[in-house]
DNA sequence: TCCGAATTAATTTTT
DNA sequence: TTAATTCGGA
């Protein structure tokens, strides 16, 4: 039997709760993960439900992986057998495997952002638009948000001559991916909806497959999500969701938090539990959580609470600029590290990446390990997405953008003349490439050294098509391919210092084929493709001691014992571009992404903000953060001045730093320093322009003697100016 | 066919 | 500021 005493009463409630519909609420920190885990084991162990009839779906890799293990921890062998995996991969497996009826090939090939965007830039080439006016990117955006919407190229309102275009672009696209027998990311949900939707034969091969289906995170779902979990527990209606509306932050993404907020609409006999006990974070931390996310107005009404200690207050610093703040996380790491703390107990985050390269800068210049999460991924790599489009091409013929890609890689004489008449060709007899590529016809427009070549390339793909059915062991048909397409030999001859590392990259690839085959022995090359496309960076393992660098968004999930937070001012952290905010849901999201990084922290949560920021290569006053004004002040101790718009905050006390306890040295800072602002600078003011500083009076808030030509000498609130 | 100048745009990015 | 992408000339 299932040992269920090391759950607390309210997690234990979730867990055992019979068959229906139920929704958790998890705040951070509170074992969300232990009570999905321990219910699938109760569903089996308790309930006697079948291993393989358990449907568990996950947004990462790397959640559907954990959980895999703890399943395997808790239920052994039977654990195996538990359909875990991410929205996209169960999608994907679903239509690989009842596909055909509704028109997909088992070898469908899945096109990731990147192949997308390659796609759509061919699309407006074939219909003669023009890219300025349709670009690419946001016809991707277009595209994706209808397709969560679950709108087809037809369901698109046309309210103009362009939207009309828009339209037609999808539907170009569409075809286009059709041809190459391809789905993007999110075909895989739109079409599995629509297939489960509108196909009888699909709907019965799938739905009664599964008697139970639980969702994770569930507040990250966008409406096709939604939709998917909704027809997949059709009947059965065991559907279990689990998340936390203050913990979603891909509003943007097309995330609706209705979804869970009001998962009683849809379900109106769902049971509801809150789980409100954290077991990670310090009594002050989580206070200081609480209080910033309560001022949203739309949430769920929860408060976290813990048994842990108390701990110690939150460090608020305030340095010059951002080069200083890079320097304070430098200081603040070699303290811990001084107390005993190990590199990998830090974590630093910031809003948005470009925040990284100083603090990068200073750590590297100091000799302090550090990995960043989040930078460019292993299969980003140009040689890796090279030989990936070579596999693609071998197991699906049809696939015309990798086709494209490695046409003339190595280089191979194939130019883009001769590229551009088979698109042309292709274009105009509605055909794909490798349908065109031994048609006489088109073959007769070319000169006779192009043909040559492109025979050739003919005769290299059969033979590599022939690799890929030879029933080799996928290590060997990699390292084959390497051989055969001449690529291994390219990078030999490449003198560059990169080819090195590039070389290294391909071996690497060869050994994660040969990984997966000797894991998995019958796994195909379509299997292997699959997993690499599906596969991100989030999932790349961790190791070593180092201090984690990461943006606020990649930070979520994870926990440590000192974090780190920076860039805490008004337009950075909330973030806000040039426009002023048009949207209060857009501040609400950035003050959960504020609550996600505080609540990272166990023990020590250390805020930073910079009087002065250089962003785009201009100059810019840093106004404190909101969100540090709605910080408890009796558990926030500064260091360094108060900004004035804090000063009359409640409970807030200056505490001048002791030499000994500072991060930042200021004994050669005074207040215009801490400003960033001195006599003699230029600044910009929004109404009187650009003027010259005067003076600095102290204060709060402290006010600036500015003269502008044309209004004279105006005094000025500090915080109003940015220098120019 | 390739390299360097010019141009452009600039959050966050689970798959 | 910078990085990425595009374009033009050799």
């Amino acid at each position: 039997m299932l040992d269920l005493s090391s759950l607390n009463s309210r997690q234990r409630e979730a867990v055992v709760h019979a068959g229906g519909p139920l929704v958790v609420f998890a705040g951070a920190g509170s074992g969300k993960t232990r009570v999905i885990t321990f219910r699938v084991a109760h569903l089996i162990a308790a309930h006697g439900v079948a291993p393989w009839r358990i449907l568990a779906v996950t947004f990462t890799n790397k959640a559907a992986a954990e959980m895999r293990e703890r399943l395997l921890g808790l239920l052994g062998e039977e654990g195996a057998a538990i359909q875990v995996g991410t929205f996209h991969a169960t999608c994907a497996r679903l239509l690989r495997r009842h596909g055909e009826p509704i028109g997909l090939s088992k070898d469908f090939t899945i096109y990731d952002d990147q192949d997308q965007l390659a796609l759509l830039k061919r699309v407006l080439r074939d219909l003669r638009l023009d890219e300025k006016r349709y670009q690419p990117k946001a016809m991707a955006a277009r595209i994706n948000y209808a397709k969560q919407e679950m709108q087809g190229p037809e369901d698109l309102e046309t309210t103009d001559s362009w939207s009309e275009v828009v339209r037609r672009i999808y539907q170009a696209y569409e075809e286009r991916l059709y041809q190459a027998n391809a789905l993007d990311f999110g075909d895989l949900i739109y079409r599995t909806v629509r297939a489960l939707d509108s196909s009888p034969s699909f709907r019965d091969a799938v739905v009664g497959r599964f008697s139970h289906v639980l969702v994770d995170e569930f507040q990250d779902t966008n409406h096709a999500q939604f939709r998917l979990v909704r027809l997949l527990s059709e009947g059965h209606r065991n559907l279990c969701v689990v998340g936390d509306d203050d913990q979603s932050i891909y509003r943007w993404r097309g995330a609706d938090r209705r979804n869970i907020l009001d998962f009683r609409a849809s379900f109106p006999d769902a049971k509801l539990f809150k789980l409100e006990q954290n077991y990670r974070s310090t009594q002050r931390i989580l206070r200081a959580a609480n209080a910033v996310i309560a001022r949203n107005v739309d949430r769920e009404p929860k408060e976290l609470w813990t048994e842990n200690e108390e701990g110690d207050a939150i460090l608020v610093v305030r340095t010059m600029d951002e080069r200083d703040e890079a320097r304070l996380v430098l200081r603040g790491v070699r303290e811990l590290l001084s107390r005993g703390q190990r590199l990998s107990d830090v974590a630093v985050f910031y809003r948005t990446h470009a925040q990284s390269r100083v603090i990068e800068e200073a750590l590297r210049s100091a000799n302090i390990g550090y990995r960043i999460v989040g930078g460019m991924r292993f299969y980003d790599r140009a040689e890796v997405k090279d030989l990936l489009a070579y596999l693609r091409v071998m197991t699906n013929p049809a696939d015309d953008m990798s086709l494209l890609r490695i046409i003339n890689t190595p280089a191979r004489g194939i130019g883009k003349t001769t590229i551009v008449r088979l698109l042309d060709s292709a274009a105009l007899q509605g055909r794909g490439l490798s349908d065109i590529l031994d048609d006489h016809e088109v073959l007769a427009q070319l000169g006779n050294a192009a043909r040559k070549r492109l025979a050739a390339f003919g005769r290299l793909l059969c033979d590599l098509r022939d690799l890929a059915s030879s029933g080799l062991p996928l290590g060997d048909i990699g390292a084959e391919l390497v051989r055969r397409s001449g690529y291994g030999e390219m990078l030999q001859q490449d003198d560059t210092p990169e080819a090195d590392a590039r070389l290294q990259n391909v071996q690497e690839l060869v050994a994660s084929m040969d990984e997966l085959a000797r894991e998995h022995p019958d796994a195909s090359l379509s299997e292997f493709l699959e997993n690499v496309t599906l596969q991100t960076s989030a999932d790349e393992q961790t190791e070593g001691d180092r201090v984690t660098l990461m943006t606020v968004h990649a930070a979520k999930g994870l926990e440590f014992p000192i974090v780190m937070v920076t860039g805490l001012e008004e337009r950075v952290f909330p973030f806000k571009g040039i426009d002023p905010w048009e949207d209060p849901d857009e501040l609400e999201e950035e003050r959960r992404l504020a609550y996600v990084a505080f609540t990272r922290a166990e023990q020590r949560l250390i805020l930073s903000l910079a009087g002065v920021r250089r962003i785009f290569g201009q100059q810019r006053v840093g106004v404190p953060s909101r969100f540090l004004t709605e910080l408890p002040g009796e558990d926030v101790e500064w260091i360094g001045t108060i900004p004035p718009s804090l000063a009359g905050a409640s409970g807030i006390e200056r505490r001048v730093p002791e030499p000994a306890e500072s991060y930042v040295d200021y004994s050669e800072s005074d207040l215009d320093d801490m400003e960033g602002l001195r006599r003699g600078m230029q600044v910009r003011h929004p109404k009187f322009g650009v003027g010259e500083v005067r003076e600095v009076a102290q204060g709060s808030p402290p006010r600036v003697s500015v003269r502008f030509p044309g209004w004279g000498t105006r005094k000025i609130i500090a915080s109003y100016l940015e220098p120019a």
